[in-house]
DNA sequence: AATCCACCCAACCGCACATGA
DNA sequence: TTCATGTGCGGTTGGGTGGAT
């Protein structure tokens, strides 16, 4: 016997998510929590099964998400962790608060992939991609460098794998961080009391030689959470706030949850996920489910807070 | 202006695992 | 112990977008 698939797929509703849809999401579990996703789209009105419901939700909506690109903090604990962990995208996000697995997935197929190759390192092994030796260094399996690249990939090397031995590393060992994993709560603590605001010290100390030796930190300008402005009021419209993150056409949700409570508003996390309130987004839910609402009256809170980074 | 192409990322898919009857 | 069910996870896809031609 076949597992019962997760949803019945006829008249099942796939691709983009509308704000209509979102919306409904939202309001059923703010009101419901999050139990039993299968249930969610009948319950909530949805045509869609309830996997997609909840990525959806854990990938999009969450209220706790961090936008935008990885700072290169984050992108250094990214490549610290998936040394040690692998492919483990769900534990390296557990180490990053705010940001999914999905997200980091994507960000190192796209970003951290090219920049550790072009660097001269495998992704996979986090070792150099060829065998270097004193006198030559093979360069038909990189990329061609601008000029002097295989000098500044070995420098790249050994300043990512400070206690590597380039030629006869076992596969196994841990290549680049100091972090050990199961000291997952002094991570967790870095992350949680400084991830936001400054780098672990070993990890910042690293970046630093990163940043001097071509990290490629040109190709994601770092915007620290200190620096952002967040506009006031009075000054932000909706139709001067642009929402660079949504890329998907049909999913404008964000620009409207960036009027949800301050991260430090945000209710104290429990076994359930996050126990949320409905009273904490009264305010957003009036404009989410009132088209005609007025956005500007629903201005409560002008301090900063995750969505408003990418302002 | 039109077309092509590479890139990005939200969403999907299928398998693995956890749980409870 | 077995089986059904729900959820988590990682790999992959494909549509949107922007730059190049």
């Amino acid at each position: 016997m076949g597992r019962q698939p997760c949803c019945d797929k006829v008249g099942l509703k796939k691709g983009p998510w509308t704000t209509d849809e979102d919306k409904k999401l939202i309001n059923f579990i703010l009101n419901n929590g999050q139990c039993c996703w299968r249930a969610v789209p009948k319950l909530a009105g949805l045509l869609r099964c309830g996997k997609s419901c909840r990525l959806r939700w854990t990938n999009y909506l969450r209220p706790d998400l961090k936008r935008g690109l990885l700072s290169e903090c984050e992108e250094k604990m990214v490549i610290d962790l998936h040394a040690q962990l692998g492919n483990r995208w769900s534990k390296i996000a557990s180490h990053l608060p705010g940001r999914t697995d999905n997200e980091i997935k994507n960000h190192w197929n796209t970003h951290i992939k090219k920049k550790l190759k072009k660097m001269g390192i495998d992704p996979v092994t986090h070792k150099p991609l060829s065998t270097i030796t004193n006198d030559k260094i093979s360069s038909n399996i990189l990329e061609k460098p601008e000029n002097n690249q295989p000098i500044q990939q070995e420098k790249n090397q050994e300043m990512l794998m400070p206690q590597m031995d380039v030629e006869s590393s076992p596969v196994d060992q841990s290549t680049i961080t100091e972090i050990k994993l199961e000291d997952d709560d002094n991570i967790n603590n870095n992350n949680n009391n400084n991830t936001e605001k400054s780098c672990p010290n070993n990890v910042e100390s690293t970046i630093v030689e990163v940043n001097n030796n071509g990290f490629c930190t040109d190709d994601v300008p770092l915007i620290e959470p200190h620096e952002i402005l967040v506009p006031n009021s009075q000054e932000s419209t909706p139709s001067t706030s642009s929402s660079s993150f949504s890329s998907s056409s049909s999913s404008n949700i964000l620009d409207d949850l960036k009027f949800l409570p301050s991260f430090d508003e945000w209710p104290m996390e429990n076994n359930m996920g996050f126990d949320w309130e409905i009273n904490d987004f009264s305010s957003t839910l009036d404009f989410l489910l009132d088209d005609d609402s007025d956005m500007m009256n629903n201005v409560t809170y002008d301090e900063s807070w995750k969505f408003e980074q990418l302002l």
